[in-house]
DNA sequence: AATGAATGAGCCTTCATTCAT
DNA sequence: GATGAATGAAGGCTCATTCAT
């Protein structure tokens, strides 16, 4: 019993070191050896609780995504839906600039966009496609039923992308320009309110042109 | 036809299909051995022209920033700031959605802000970096001088990461969630709208929120 | 027997045929393929047990200094000075003329010299130049205390290369002009002798050549 | 007429650039690429004068060993042996210590030794063999007929490899042991000189121990 | 007479994976 | 249940050599 008990234990050192590593470097730049390394586990053992690297990957990635939906309630219907996004977009930079386990999810995320292995499309078809819907319905409600869908897609796209450059900005020195964002929870909600405020404003635009163009 | 040719064809070669891989899979993930096959020339002409494939890629990104900069003509200042904004953006979204050598320059710097080597660093402060400053004035114009600096910041990266989100979708089939966009031009010049008017409300809307504050 | 040895056997193996080998040819003339085939073990051993060549070759060479230095007792310092280099040439003649591990050390200090690449300079300095510095010791005992350190210094040279000489005679065809010495036990005493009545009696010309000269 | 001439010019520069390396590296060591490019030549005219890299070390070798023999006048018979020798020792230090084209031929002879490629026995065995005879023959002259031949060789190795022992100190930092040797002309004659003492005491002391055994 | 261009062979190293215990 | 040992495949780099002009 202690035994198996011991077994789960390793397998999810494994598997939290696998987020850590692959979230940073992503499926083809990590390496087992730093993840084995980082777990405090043998190397073979990858294989025995596994199979292989790409399994592994799928596991870390399903946990990543567990660990996120857990924590990711959408905002109550019973909200306006201003505040339900305000709320939706502050949920998403917290967990963005949260150098923890927060980050997993969507770090993964981007580097699968980045440099796509195909190995979790399908998982992510099936469990994150659906909330990307739910952000559209969002909006939709935020725009109306009058603007035609690829406006509302469009508006979709601003804000998840305003979002996912921060995951960027925290990887390379490059994005900074010297401009050091600190991350502290401060922070992270000036950004949160930034986008908010920003979007809203940008959807209200996009709102009116379509209304105003037909 | 001739078996030895004039050499700067050959370099030419093997810089070209350098930028293609390494903007497709990134430094590390580029296999020297792709490069040469798609350049049809032998493995050992890299190291010939190029010393080793980190001098390589710093050659490829060069070559991809020069032919970024030839055509990133900012619009003239003589305009009001948001009419120069809508160009810079159309200007931006037009290349990054350009599946020919218009995208290397961006895609090579996503990939190097997904996963930093550091060999570009250098040249991208130089050359890049005061593209972005140029961004930041052409937001500060439209701001006004009394809102803080924050606040431009905030904006600019609004921007530039609503643009750069459509890199990602062009490399994964995972972001499409079916919503297959298609990136013709008439396409980019839809997304480069919405992306002006949804963002030069959200300036106003940040903006007046500043002076609110006030 | 077994596939799947103890691993010590299997390093021991490798490291025993990283001597041989870079006694011979030296560290970068020396193969890795090479020593793995002599070693009847499969390439990558090489980096699962010692990392790289370089530490490989560091290792190698602490396990010649190591099985050097066990049996290079000096002689008792009870003795007679001259008894007591007689007897230290004796121990160093021997060792270099001897095919088996003994000529190791001598041999890769030699090609270190010849091909320096800096990479043992340290566990030299640390360890073997205290020994050249005994040998010192041992000729200033003979010559006394006023002879200038020059002196003894140069007697020192004499001596080492006196020996250090025939290392190059086993190792090529060229220095022996067909004056086929061999290297049996019964002949490397024969050169000892020799070279310790050649050097008494030259350390002694020296010595009176000195003190007739103040 | 002028071109040929330039084509001699050129065949020159390759062979003494040639000679430095690889009397400095060895002939496994030296790199082609870097005996043009210290020669200021093109990659391929090493292979448009001399073939390969094989017979380069051949000629360069010749080259070398014909500067050497040019310079290398013995002592006149006239005089009496030990004068002879003194001369002998010293012509050969000086030229061990000489940085410039002097030392070429016994740094490559040196590395010959130590790292066989055994291109250049036959020419070695026809010129500098009987220059060892000679060598032989005058240390016979010192020792008189009735020592026996093993005698005479032993010594003439020891004054061989006195002699050596400085090129490889020139080498490597590792023999020094922070005896900073100054090679000045100075330093030549006294090292010339001491080794010239050593060695006639040396081998009077085996001359009498020699005929006292019999 | 001379050279720029190009290549093939070989080397060291990395890394995921497999084997035997 | 877990691990130390070992390996094969593949990658990047070096370098002497060859080719065409």
């Amino acid at each position: 019993m202690t035994k198996r008990k011991d077994g789960q234990i390793t397998r999810q050192k494994i598997l939290d070191a696998a987020c850590d590593i692959f979230s940073e470097k992503g499926f083809r730049q990590a390496r087992v050896t730093e993840i084995c390394k980082r777990a405090g586990i043998n190397l073979a053992a990858v294989n025995y609780y596994f199979g292989d690297k790409k399994n592994l990957y799928v596991e870390a990635w399903r946990q990543a995504m567990d660990q996120f939906m857990v924590s990711d309630v959408l905002p109550p219907r019973s909200l306006p839906p201003e505040e339900r996004l305000r709320q939706a977009i502050r949920n998403i930079i917290q967990k963005v600039l949260d150098d923890r386990t927060g980050s997993h999810f969507r770090r993964i995320e981007l580097m699968e966009l980045a440099n796509p292995t195909g190995l979790i499309d399908d998982a992510w078809r099936a469990l994150i496609a659906p909330r990307q819907e739910e952000m559209f319905q969002l909006i939709r409600d935020i725009m109306g039923p009058d603007v035609p869908e690829e406006s509302v897609r469009l508006c979709k796209m601003s804000i998840i992308n305003q979002c996912r450059g921060y995951i960027l900005n925290q990887k390379s020195r490059m994005g900074m320009m010297g401009e050091a964002f600190d991350t502290s929870t401060d922070q992270a909600d000036r950004i949160a309110e930034h986008i908010t405020c920003f979007s809203i404003a940008g959807i209200r635009a996009v709102c009116s042109r379509n209304t105003a163009d037909f």
